[in-house]
DNA sequence: TAGAGATTTGACATCGATGTCAGAAATCGT
DNA sequence: ACGATTTCTGACATCGATGTCAAATCTCTA
């Protein structure tokens, strides 16, 4: 007998199969003697449930999807980590769909996914989260979604996030309480609405001490490591020299960093640098960077059981939950008091 | 109607629901006019076959696993994202479960997903792949499984690597036809076998050269950023400083980098650095890293190639297929002549 | 043109679990 | 102690596909 089936279980147990599922389901209705009974032939038989036949009767796949747009970056690293973990604690599967918005088929793609594999919620990471057609197409197979750090709500059954806005003001925050006056800002691209977020918790710190932006030093960004390099040297090579600068990410701000070694530029002595998202780079830097930890597995994880949670595998349409997950704010050798004029 | 079956195509295309099966399957024996009539239905109706019903019946789960070490770092996400890519093609789908080799339950847990998920093949990466207790697992379960860079290829059904050894040679090499004479080696810890292997060429290019290899400054290291950067000042606070150093990986040729610059020794002017992998940090340090290109991706791909050969879906002991991808020598900024003595 | 052989097709059983529902057993109130 | 509840339990249908196998149809050959 090379493969158990809950018949054999069942046998041997001398129960139907019926009370079998029953006890692995853990439903009421069963006599504690027998419930007894039939675990110790599980576990006796070291007998696991096919999960196809399963899915096949219950309609439930015991998978969710994670969405994600670039499922190679360290960002996407962390965040399918800390929902892979959570789903095995879950006894769920995970399955990684990267889905490229450029190309020409994503929809049906992600539609084949939905209706193929019968999921049973999509975890939709940023910045693709903020895209309504994506999200549409859940709601319209009425799978339960959860956003990761979205910048609207939409339709989901739940969200999970942190205080980006309120992040960036505490970053803005510190660097002016180290006397930082001229402070550049690098945000990143229009798709990322984080970015944006971000950027707004730089300006009203900034305006509630009372301190003008120079808008010739807020620059735009594409969130990755030559973006930092070239706005940088943008920055760093002007007549007024900020004496810090504060990216909207931690790639970015890295290359920044680099191109401060470049032009011969201490750091922090002379310049204080700081990122954002606590990414593995951040500490694989010298020095390491300041930056804000965003919890991405919690977050990942808190999507998993926000799906797993059985008031939502019901209906998309009902029960929401959105949760706010607190960020750090983690300093590190890249900042340090404002040089004197 | 809100899930489309089989039924519902057969009937609409008027025939039997195994004809359509047939089509659907690409099998042969349909005739021409009807296997057209059921594609335009098909197409007509949006159908997708339930990927769980043709799993119970057809007992192949369509369903590849990835089992990995550490998936968050970044040669896994490479890995991954090959393997990701290629299954998609193939229609087939991932499932990467994460291996703790440290942990208690780890063989459970790979147990579970194996007669849980119904696997129909298996791709374990480094250095987890080496390790006879797992692949013995996988063979006791007759399930087909490749390996990714694997020591030695023992049961599986097929493997897919590079040829580390070479690649060392020619790296030394290069250093060597750069002039330089003390090199030093940086190799990763002994679960990692491919790191001896790239040892071994250094030693063989170095023996080839008819230069001694002074074995003080061949180190072993964790493989990580923080060994690169702690065998670094080892190396570079000694009394005979060497010309170019060889790190195993580039995170740890990156440690190596950072610590040239907290010394104030010029790269790649004084100093000369090589690393291995090819991975994104090599290109987001300054100066970019001369690195070995692994196939990283490729490699995972033709690991999914494999396996949903339909040779070896019948029997894991059959037949067998062993790849060998090519590497390249990537020449960038922290690679220089050897400086006048 | 009958009959052998090859090709197409569909009826039906099957994969391994769970949902439904009705009957059996236990508990309760009086 | 008896019927009315409540709690357990299992027979059977079902989920949606594919495998098996025999019947139907088509192609040839003599």
């Amino acid at each position: 007998m090379s493969v158990i089936t809950i018949k054999d279980v069942a046998a041997r147990a001398g129960v139907s199969a019926k009370t079998v599922s029953r006890v692995i389901n853990g439903e009421a209705h069963v006599r504690a003697e027998l419930r007894e009974r039939v675990e110790q032939v599980v576990a006796e038989l070291d007998y696991r449930p096919n999960a196809f036949a399963r899915s096949l009767s219950s309609s439930r796949s015991y998978l969710l999807g994670l969405f994600i747009d670039d499922p190679v970056s360290g960002y996407a690293a962390d965040i399918q980590h800390g929902a892979l973990m959570r789903c095995r604690e879950r006894s769920y599967h995970l399955v990684v769909e990267p889905v490229d918005l450029g190309g020409a088929d994503w929809a049906a793609q992600v539609r084949s996914s939905i209706t193929a594999l019968r999921l049973d919620g999509a975890i939709i990471a940023p910045p693709i989260c903020d895209d309504a057609a994506l999200t549409a197409l859940f709601a319209e197979a009425e799978l339960p979604m959860v956003l990761v750090a979205p910048s609207a709500k939409a339709q989901a059954s739940g969200s999970v996030s942190m205080d980006d806005r309120s992040a960036a003001r505490e970053m803005t925050d510190y660097l002016l309480g180290l006397g930082h006056r001229r402070i550049a800002f690098i945000q990143g691209p229009e798709s990322h609405r984080s970015s944006a977020r971000r950027e707004g918790g730089f300006r009203e710190a900034m305006a509630k001490a009372g301190i003008a932006v120079d808008e010739s030093t807020v620059l735009r960004g594409t969130f990755n490591f030559r973006a930092g390099l070239e706005l940088g040297e943008q920055l760093l090579s002007g007549p007024s020299r900020p004496t810090a600068i504060f990216a909207a990410n931690d790639d970015m701000a890295l290359g920044v960093l680099i191109t401060a070694m470049k032009l011969g530029i201490a750091v922090p002595e002379a310049l204080s640098i700081c990122g954002f998202d606590d990414s593995a780079s951040s500490r694989a830097a010298w020095p390491q960077l300041t930056t804000i930890r965003q919890p991405k597995a919690e977050m990942a994880g808190a999507a998993v059981d926000i799906l797993v949670n059985p008031q939502f595998r019901k209906q998309a349409g009902g029960a929401h939950s959105h949760l706010l997950l607190p960020h750090e704010l983690i300093v590190r050798g890249t900042t340090a008091s404002a040089p004197e004029r």
